[in-house]
DNA sequence: GTGAAAGCGCTAACAC
DNA sequence: GTGTTAGCGCTTTCAC
C-alpha cells in the first residue's frame, strides 16, 4: 500500500519527476501531454503521478497558460427562474466543453455589475457573459470589449456596443401579444416592469433596456396599426418588490378608466400580480385579463391557466455559451444561426374585455 | 491626458513601481497594502496605478497567499429554485464577507459531483458547500475533508462524515405534517421523490439520503403514534423527469386501494405532479388530497391554494456560507445556533379522506 | 527526446 | 521604511 498520506503541502510536478526518475520539464510535459515525449518516460511518469495522487495546481497552470477554463457569467437575479434556466443553458454547455463556470449574482445594481466584471477580469477568466442591468450605463463592458476578453450579452443589448448578444427579439410577439388583446376587444392594456429607470415612462423617453424598449415597441405598434393610441398612462416601470407591484396592480386596476388586462414582463412579477388580483377578489379573465412573459410550469395550474409569451430561455443559455467559447477559441461564427424566438400561447387568462358600464 | 491605452500586456507591479520610481516591493506593498509604506510613497504608488489603470493579477496573488477568495459551491440542479434560493442565500453573505462563489451543477449525477468537487479543489477555492447527491457515497467528500480544505454539507448529512451539515431536521416535521394527515382520516398516504436509489423502497432499506430518510422517519413515526402500520408501498423512489412523475402519480391514485393523498417531495416533482392530477380530471382536495415540500409563491396560487412544508432555504444558504467563512478564517462557532426549522402551513390542499366506496 | 534555466505576477523573508 | 532576493507551481524557450 502507498506509504504517506496526503499531509500539508500538496504534490508537485517535481515531486513527481523525482519519483519517476526525469526532469521536471518531461514530467510537466508528459502530465499536460503537451510537446515531446517518449512513451517510456509518460509512463513512468503516469504512473508516479497515479501513486503520488499528484494533482496540477490550475492556478499555476492558468498563470502561464493567460487561459483559467473559466467562463465568468454575471446575472441580475440567479433566484428568478429566468436566470435559473439560462444558467443552466450556460452550465451545460460550458461543461460539454471543458469550462467551469463563475456565477455572480448583482441583485439587479448597476455598481454590482461593474464590481463583479472587475473582479471577474481579475481572476483572469476567458470570457464574460453578461445580463447587462442597464443598455445605457455600459463603460465597464466598453472596457471589457476593449482589453480584448471575449464577452456575450445575455438577454439584453447594450447601446452602442458592438458586441455579439443573445436574446430573442421582443418587437415581433410583443406586436402580435398585443394585437391578440386589441382583437379581444381590450384597450387598457397595461404593462409592468421592475426595470429601474429615472424617469417614469413617457412616449419619448429612451427605455433604459432594449429588451423592454422593444416590448413596449411591439406594443406601440400594434396599436398605431390599428388606428389606435397607445396608453401611456398604464405603463408601470420601476416596479419594485413584492408588495410595490401589488401596490401597483391595485392602482391599476382601480383607476377611473382601469386597465382591462395586465401585462406581467417576468415571471417573478407575474407571481405578485396574481397575488394582488386574487386578494382583490377579481376573478381571471371574467374581471380582468393577464399576459405574462416566460413560460414556467406552474402557469398551467392555475385557473384558468395563463396566456405566456414563451421563451427559450434554456436555449438562450446554451447558444450565449456557445457563442462565447467559440470567441475564446478563436472559430469563426457558425453559418447555421440558431433560430430563437418567443412564441404566444394562448390559455385561459385572456378574455374578451369587460364592457364599460358607462355608455 | 493619459496617453497609452491598454493594449496587449497587462500592466504589473513592475510597471506601477517603475512609473513611481520606488522598488516592485514597495509598490507592492502600498497595493496590498499591507507591511510598512510611507504615506509619501502610497501616494505615489496610488497615482500611478490609477494613471495605468493597474489591476492586480488574482491568480498571482492566491499563488502566493494560497487564499482565493472563492467558496466553490456544488449543487444538484440550479434550476429548481430550492437551489436558486438556497445559491442565493450563499451568493449574498459570500459578497458581503469579500468572497466569491464558484457554483458548479452536477444534475445529481454522482460522478459529476465527484468531479465538480476536484475541480474547484483544482482551483484552490478556499472552501466548499456541497449539496451531496448521495449519502453514501461519500469517499470524494472524505477526500476533501482529510485534504483540511474547509467543507460544508448543505441539506443533506453524509454518513460518517463529520462535517459541519447545514440542514433543518426533516424528522419532527414530517411527523407532524403525517399526523395532520392522518387526523384527516387519511391511511393511504403517497410519497415521491427523485431519490437515485438502487432498491425500490423496504422498510430496513438505508435510504441513501439523510432529508428522505428523515421524512420517512417521521412518517413512520405517526403512523405507529396511532398504531398504525406505514404503506410501504406508496412510497416511490427514483422518480425521474416530469413524464416519470406523471406516471407514478396514474399509478398511485388508480391502485386497487389508492392512495388518498400525494406527498411531492420538492417543488419540481409537484409540478408534475399536480399537472398529472389535474390531466386525470381529479379535484383537489375533493377527490384526493396533496402535500408538498417547500413553499413558493405559486403554491398560494392554484386553486386550491397547497398545504405545503415550509423550508427556510435562503437562510440555509446564508447560515452555511456564515459556516464555511467562520471555518476558512478559523474563527470559532458561534453559540447563537440559528434555529432553522421547516413548518406545515396548512391551505387548501388536504381534505377529509374520500371515503372508500366499499365498506 | 530530454534537461537546464528562465520566466508568469505576485508575496514574503531578509537585510539594510 | 525601503530595496534585494527568493520563491509559489507551472509552462516554455533553448540548447544538447
Amino acid at each position: 500500500m502507498s506509504s504517506n498520506s496526503s499531509r500539508r503541502r500538496d504534490v508537485t510536478v517535481a515531486d513527481v519527476a523525482r519519483a519517476a526518475n526525469v526532469s521536471k520539464a518531461q514530467a510537466a510535459r508528459a502530465l499536460g501531454n503537451y510537446g515531446a515525449v517518449s512513451d517510456d518516460v509518460r509512463e513512468r511518469v503516469l504512473a508516479a503521478a497515479e501513486e503520488l495522487s499528484y494533482r496540477p495546481n490550475e492556478l499555476a497552470r492558468s498563470m502561464n497558460t493567460g487561459k483559467s477554463h473559466t467562463l465568468g457569467v454575471v446575472v441580475g437575479d440567479i433566484e428568478n427562474p429566468h436566470f435559473g434556466l439560462a444558467t443552466r443553458g450556460i452550465s451545460d454547455t460550458a461543461k460539454k466543453s471543458g469550462y467551469n463556470v463563475i456565477l455572480v449574482n448583482t441583485d439587479e445594481e448597476q455598481a454590482a455589475e461593474v464590481d463583479a466584471v472587475q473582479v471577474l477580469l481579475d481572476k483572469r477568466v476567458d470570457g464574460l457573459i453578461v445580463a447587462p442591468a442597464s443598455s445605457t450605463e455600459t463603460e465597464h463592458l466598453q472596457r471589457v470589449y476593449e482589453s480584448g476578453r471575449p464577452l456575450v450579452l445575455l438577454d439584453r443589448a447594450a447601446n452602442g456596443l458592438l458586441v455579439e448578444t443573445v436574446a430573442v427579439n421582443m418587437t415581433g410577439i410583443s406586436q402580435e401579444a398585443t394585437k391578440y388583446l386589441l382583437d379581444s376587444g381590450h384597450r387598457r392594456i397595461a404593462f409592468i416592469s421592475t426595470l429601474k429607470s429615472d424617469s417614469p415612462f413617457s412616449t419619448a423617453a429612451q427605455v433604459d433596456s432594449s429588451q423592454i424598449s422593444e416590448r413596449l415597441d411591439g406594443m406601440r405598434r400594434a396599436f398605431s396599426d390599428n388606428g389606435l393610441t397607445f396608453p401611456h398612462d398604464l405603463v408601470r416601470l420601476n416596479a419594485g418588490d413584492s408588495e410595490s407591484i401589488r401596490h401597483i396592480t391595485r392602482e391599476l386596476l382601480s383607476l377611473p378608466d382601469p386597465a382591462t388586462v395586465v401585462v406581467a414582463s417576468d415571471g417573478l412579477i407575474a407571481l405578485s400580480v396574481l397575488g394582488a388580483i386574487q386578494e382583490l377578489g377579481l376573478v381571471i379573465p371574467r374581471d380582468v385579463s393577464f399576459l405574462m412573459y416566460d413560460d414556467f410550469a406552474w402557469t398551467r395550474l392555475t385557473t384558468p391557466p395563463l396566456t405566456v409569451i414563451a421563451q427559450p430561455v434554456y436555449d438562450i443559455g446554451v447558444t450565449a455559451a456557445n457563442a462565447l467559447i467559440r470567441q475564446i477559441e478563436g472559430r469563426k461564427a457558425a453559418d447555421t444561426a440558431p433560430a430563437l424566438e418567443a412564441r404566444l400561447i394562448q390559455r385561459g387568462s385572456v378574455g374578451p374585455a369587460k364592457v364599460l358600464s358607462n355608455s
